[in-house]
DNA sequence: CTGAGGTGATAAACCGGTATAGCTCCTGCA
DNA sequence: TGCAGGAGCTATACCGGTTTATCACCTCAG
């Protein structure tokens, strides 16, 4: 007998199926006596629960997805989901919920996915991430009904529940910081800017401006791609008033804008100080290694799965849910603008 | 209606269930005309079958799992997932298969979710990472009767279906480039002893020395860590004989000893190649980019999917496909060595 | 002594598909 | 004319759980 199923122990016990399901869900029923008898078959049988069945009745999958629109070549030198996937399933393995991942184009064929996984049934729920200014998503996800948490947008009013760190708080920090010792012409090469992450950086940066006394700060947008990283950054630096600071919107632009410095001889950090909005090991490797923002991208998701846990269960549930502040890590990068 | 079952249709179209059935699988048993007629109703209702009823009557779930052992602190940076994953979904959602990702702390654990997933019924089968020299999982697939392929490792007799690239070629293609550069003291900075593959291009390396008139060509194991692989490359750097040119079995590594390299005045490519096995955009994020050996993973992805669902279907068939070989991308951190 | 109410269990329906036995025609051939 | 055989379809069992209606039995209050 390869795999038992509940028939099975409840012929050993002598009892109903029902009995034995009863038993097995802790729910009442059944004597406490009785109850011992049919968990300790089913542990010596090791009895485990077909999940088509289990779904079948109970019309819920115990399982949960997870879909990222990227070009899969622009994916993987990001820690970012990694990690995130990394906290995802430790929040949800607590519950015995599998994750569901999916890689896709664009976000046309997220939709579908969606729309798939909701039809058959797949999925109990789902985790948005990149989230837009107008997105289609929200929309589609309400029509579907499915349960979902958007991660890193904050939602406003009539929007899906999130788990979200302050972007702006963020910026604020390092431009705080990078004022503080001393620059005054700091320059953002920032994301998409169809992101709303971004734009929340944008705006943060703009913002700064006259309290710090800034004489400029421009944010400049890109595709996050390393190649347009260091094609702004050579603008920049080809500018006859150059920016004494750099601030970039992910590692892997921090890092090929730190390639273009070099290239171009500006010394890092003694005429050039530069901040990764993104903390990773690329970071790290770098000579000079590169001040960064961390955040804990795996509590991040832990957090977002406890979230979207609860959404399933009860859908009407809104949840706005402020996760860890991130932090600067301030290494070789960042110093005091030469006068 | 939200979601509407096969019995709606047959409702609908006036015939039985079993009709509706043998229609939308395209199976003999209902006219043309009614099939059309049955097709029709279901595409305009919008119907898909529920996974779960459909995975409780077949008995397959129509869903593969990879299972990836490693601390989530080491993954991400590493581009080799990423594209891994995209190239078996790539594969698989041809054929409407959904993939189970998961990733834990060690191969107990994995071993672990195995178990869970047969007993639950929760995959048809599971894709192979990072095979070890006697790895228990191979002996514990069998046990379960699990259908599985071996990612790399190739199989020898009765061991499992695979899909693997040469190793052993491609580590020559390194060292025979160097040699004929002019290197005579080349180094090899590897990975985890206990890997298969680490072993086979150690092999290659050793078996090349008397071939190529090698002076010396040592191969140093680390754990894959940025850290060991700076403090191998240091080791290397300060020997009265320093080698002219190291390869590095990873390109986390390779990074790591470009920098150590630099710290330590050693010019590259003038004093000192570098090779990295296993190209990303690190590589070429370096000043000087790395050269580097270039494997089409999602390709080798795409054909790990094909080779799995032959194998879900006639578990007795034995497959061992070899994909295309690695290419050596030539960048600018190798060069003849000085006199 | 009787009836209400709670406990512990069972039998059967149900979820949404697939597989199979069997039934009804119709056709073709002897 | 009779019958084998196949096409086309229906009815039903089945997969492995969950859930509900029902029931036997016991206890306790009136």
């Amino acid at each position: 007998m390869a795999r038992p199923t509940i028939a099975d122990i409840a012929d050993k016990a002598g009892v109903s199926k029902g009995a034995v399901s009863f038993a097995l869900n802790g729910r009442p029923g059944v004597s406490d006596a009785t109850r011992a008898r049919i968990l300790q078959i089913a542990e010596q049988m090791s009895w485990r629960p077909h999940s088509a069945a289990r779904a079948l009745g109970a019309s819920r999958v115990d399982s949960v997805g997870l879909v990222i629109a990227r070009p899969a070549r622009t994916l993987g030198v990001e820690p970012f989901f990694a990690h995130l996937v990394s906290g995802l399933q430790s929040g949800l393995s607590a519950h015995s919920i599998s994750l569901q991942l999916l890689i896709v184009e664009d976000t046309d064929a997220e939709i579908e996915v969606y729309r798939r996984w909701s039809s058959e049934h797949r999925v109990d729920g789902v985790i948005l991430v990149d989230l837009t200014v107008k997105d289609p998503r929200v929309e589609a996800l309400r029509a579907l009904e499915l349960p979902a948490v958007v991660i890193g947008g904050r939602g406003g009013k009539g929007a899906l529940p999130s788990v979200w760190a302050d972007d702006r708080d963020a910026m604020l920090s390092i431009v705080d910081y990078l004022a503080a010792l001393g620059h005054r012409r700091i320059a953002h090469v920032a994301g998409t800017p169809n992101f709303q992450h971004t734009q929340r950086r944008i705006r943060a940066v703009r913002d700064a401006i006259p309290r710090l006394g800034l004489i400029d700060a421009p944010s400049l947008t890109t595709d996050f791609s390393d190649a347009e990283g260091a094609a702004t950054t050579r603008k920049l630096l080809s500018q006859a008033e150059r920016p004494t600071a750099i601030v970039y919107d992910s590692d892997v632009m921090a890092v090929a804008g730190l390639g273009v410095a070099m290239e171009m001889g500006v010394a890092v950090p003694g005429d050039l100080s530069i901040v990764a909005f993104d903390d990773s090991i690329l970071t790290q490797l770098m000579h000079p290694a590169l001040t960064a923002l961390s955040r804990d991208t795996f509590e991040f998701g832990r957090q977002a799965a406890e979230v979207l846990l609860e959404v399933v269960a009860e859908p009407a549930k809104v949840i706005n849910l402020r996760t860890a502040d991130p932090v600067l890590t301030v290494r070789e990068s960042t110093a005091p603008p030469k006068q």
